[in-house]
DNA sequence: CACATATAATTGCAAAGTGCAAGCATTGAG
DNA sequence: CTCAATGCTTGCACTTTGCAATTATATGTG
């Protein structure tokens, strides 16, 4: 007699209720929509897209700085930075004293590319936070960057160091 | 007279401080090492990962419902199947009913994979609530279910409707 | 100063992943 | 029986990514 008691996973990992997937979920619907706006109307792509956000926010930056900043690895800035160049939304200038470091900066136009895109973000994050209580809003903040915090320490220990940790507790 | 007043953006997005990047940034750093190590371990890529976990937990399910579960498309679902059961992780055989649905299954040995798996990712969440109190558990569970909620809205209306709440408040 | 070594960034290319048109198999309506 | 609809798969062009090698600059050493 067949009884639905275990159709079910051994280990009690359910994808849609496993915290990482969650917040997964989340940002993926989200990027989508803002993510066909821009690339359909500037041709950004989602590295571009970074780029420009950390480059709106400081006057000139280097490409490890920014790398830094937004998550990417050296070649996407590189790749990301050209993009941005020919679309004639930043400029590379040689650094001053040390001129390994191009200092990069957006332009005019990219600043209002940039600004037709914050629009669009914010509007998103408005349309979220607008489901939340101003308390959650509050907690959310904090946690948010406390899990920031473990999850970068996560990823820089690699796998190996989790299954330490679980081994001997 | 140049000061640092305004070096930075006009609109008031600054990405590390924007909700969806904040999320999909703890996604993505805690997804890596996971990742590399169902991939060097089993050869198995994202979509795969995800197709397991889901049929880990159902006695059997077709395409759609699976691409349904886990946020994929056909065509991903359809290679994702196809190297699980490369690997010898699922089984296809044909619905009982009707034949157009292939009904997919875990294997013994794609059960045990999953259960090594699901190990290292419950380690990875718990490492992440260890940051957090009991309380804040239970407000970003239930926060995170309305966005997830608003976020698949958001998705489905697209960005044009996301302009015209901003524009027609 | 010439040279080795280090660092920042870029480029070229192969491998992997993605999107989409077309295809096959099956079903159900007329 | 035929034909449109459905569920899924495949082939192919296109894009993205990962990594080795390269360029350009800077710094340390005899």
């Amino acid at each position: 007699m067949k009884q639905t008691a275990t159709p079910a996973s051994d280990d009690g990992l359910k994808l849609s209720a496993w915290l990482p997937y969650r917040l997964f979920l989340v940002a993926a619907q989200v990027a989508r929509p803002l993510e066909s706006f821009y690339s359909e109307t500037f041709g950004l792509s989602q590295a571009g897209w970074r780029i420009l956000a950390v480059i709106a926010e400081r006057d000139a930056a280097n490409a490890s700085e920014i790398g830094r900043a937004c998550a990417l690895d050296p070649f996407a800035v590189s790749r990301g930075i050209g993009q941005l160049t020919e679309l004639g939304f930043a400029v590379r200038r040689p650094g001053k004293t040390d001129r390994r470091f191009a200092a990069v900066s957006i332009t005019r136009s990219g600043r209002t590319a940039f600004n037709r895109i914050a629009a669009l973000g914010s509007a998103i994050e408005a349309r979220l936070l607008a489901r939340l209580s101003e308390a959650e809003r509050t907690i959310l903040d904090s946690a948010l960057t406390r899990l920031e915090g473990e999850s970068a320490r996560i990823d820089a220990g690699g796998w190996r160091a989790l299954l330490d940790d679980a081994g001997a507790p």
